[in-house]
RNA sequence: GGCGCCUUGGCGGAGUGGCUACGCAGCGGCCUGCAAAGCCGUUUACACCGGUUCGACUCCGGUAGGCGCCUCCA
């Protein structure tokens, strides 16, 4: 077990994980109010990844990632749909289960419904009332701001200094323009609510995560994630309700940066998103998420066309070398040195607050290396370090090509040891409208397929 | 205005007080019937101005520009 440092976006500081106890990290899914793009599926491969990387280095980390299926933004949506909320809001969790999926990197562990999660979310702020952080006004529950000393410490603010926006027609109900709500009371045009002690409603957007994170983490756990634009208010909030309730709530935080393009953040009201599932029909799983952990975790990320292409291309070069050095049966030679280095490397990267762009730069120097020496236990290294960021795809065996195609392919290699080149190249072109390339060695011929 | 972050070669993106990651693209070769793959060589870097230092892209200060949050947003 290696030590895992983290860049903590509250103090600012690497913070070594603990190995002796529960890594319990919950990660700040969607709000399902329409399907997910790139930039949301961001935090989902960093965690997802972050969490495989600490189990195989024998932590016991556990992820969650919540899913946020109540929201204004999803009454509105579900409105515009002509859909009843809750239906809507199913569809597209459904919806976003399936795009996540596509990637490949299995399920977290636990992943929650705020609609699932009521009970949890009216007994903490019951606790609130209880302990007089938290009031109740017209059927609407807020949290008291200034009842709560720390508030503001995450996100570097003092709550003297808000600049607080209104919402319009709300602010009557509350003592406090700070104050935010816990519980809201139930309208006419929503279309869904829970019984409460407060009346028919429905939770407030903050308090979801912070009773969702407590039933699957416990009062205290070990990272709390999720993208930079959440930092405040909503983690802010987080913070405020659980420790005013006595909950110690995350010791690390760590935020993802957010994916642009050009320059300027992809977002649903910035209207500049590109769809996940897209992304994943055009360029592949593998491309994606190879782009997704081309940058370090917290830095932004440029997005656009020639990026992905790239990420296409570099992860064809992974493939490639795979292609050409299948699984050995056995008997293999020592690892080279090299080798060993290498695969230090990667996971010495992956510990480092997750470096995955160093990482990643390892194995593209393992498989530079291995391509112009024989490196023994290079290919098995290379599958290890992949596997480690759900990239291990690229060594399956490429499926057969069929008896069309290989006929093909031996007609073309009678045709060029007979130095029939135009025949061969004429096959060639047939094969490649068949989608198939041909590469041809020493004395065979290969056949590759072409996405 | 407040808080935070950023500025690296054609593109993306790491990193370090001295030895210029990595990938993509370009150019010239090798290999090949040709191509692909692969290999070799090679062209563009650290926004600007000061300071600290034997030495700064890396530390400090300032200037310019950009971004995020402060309202829903991963």
């Amino acid at each position: 077990m290696r030590e895992v440092r983290i860049k903590d976006s509250f103090t600012g500081e690497l913070r070594t994980l603990s190995s002796d106890e529960e890594i319990g990290i919950y990660a700040c899914g969607p709000t399902v109010c329409s399907l997910i793009h790139i930039g949301n599926a961001r935090p989902f491969v960093v965690f997802s990844l972050l969490a495989r990387f600490l189990k195989s280095e024998g932590y016991r980390a556990k992820l969650v990632v919540n899913v946020t299926d109540i929201n204004d933004r999803i009454y509105a949506a579900a409105r515009q749909a002509g859909e009843p909320s809750a239906e809507f809001a199913k569809r597209m969790t459904r919806a976003y289960f399936e795009d996540t999926d596509r990637l490949g990197l299995g399920r977290p562990d636990a992943e929650p419904l705020a609609t699932e999660t009521i009970d949890g979310i009216v007994a903490l702020i019951a606790d609130l009332i209880e302990s007089e952080h938290a009031y109740e006004s017209g059927g609407d529950v807020y949290f008291r701001v200034r009842s709560f000393d720390g508030y503001g410490k995450l996100s570097n603010r003092r709550a003297e200094e808000m600049d607080q926006g209104e919402e319009a027609g709300s602010e009557s109900l509350k003592e406090d323009p700070l104050d935010f709500a816990l519980w809201k009371a139930h309208k006419e045009d929503e279309d869904t609510s829970w019984d409460s002690p407060w009346g028919s409603g429905r939770p407030g957007w903050h308090i979801e995560c912070s009773a969702m994170a407590e039933a699957e983490l416990g009062p205290s756990f070990a990272i709390h994630g999720g993208g930079s634009d959440l930092v405040f208010p909503h983690h802010e909030n987080e913070i405020a309700q659980s420790e005013a309730a006595g909950r110690p709530f995350a010791r690390v935080w760590m935020h993802n940066g957010m994916i642009e393009t050009d320059a300027e953040k992809m977002s649903k009201s910035e209207g500049n998103i590109f769809q996940l599932s897209e992304a994943l029909d055009r360029y592949g799983r593998e491309a994606v998420v190879d782009y997704l952990i081309s940058g370090r975790y917290r830095q932004p990320l440029a997005f656009d066309a020639e990026q992905m292409e790239q990420a296409a291309t570099r992860v064809e070069r992974l493939r490639n070398f795979l292609r050409e050095h299948p699984p050995a049966g056995d008997g293999a030679a020592p690892e080279d040195e090299f080798v060993a280095t290498r695969r230090e490397g990667f996971r010495g990267a992956l510990a480092d607050d997750f470096n995955t762009p160093r990482a990643m730069a390892e194995a593209f120097e393992l498989v530079a290396e291995a391509n112009r020496r024989q490196l023994p236990g290079a290919p098995e290294a290379l599958r290890g370090m992949l596997a480690l960021v759900g990239l291990e795809s690229l060594a399956r065996a490429e499926q057969g090509a069929g008896a069309e195609a290989e006929g093909l392919l031996a007609e073309r290699q009678q045709a060029r040891a007979a130095r029939d080149f135009e025949r061969a190249d004429e096959i060639r072109d047939r094969l490649a409208e068949l989608g198939w390339e041909v590469r041809d060695s020493a004395g065979a011929a290969r056949l590759v397929r072409r996405c």
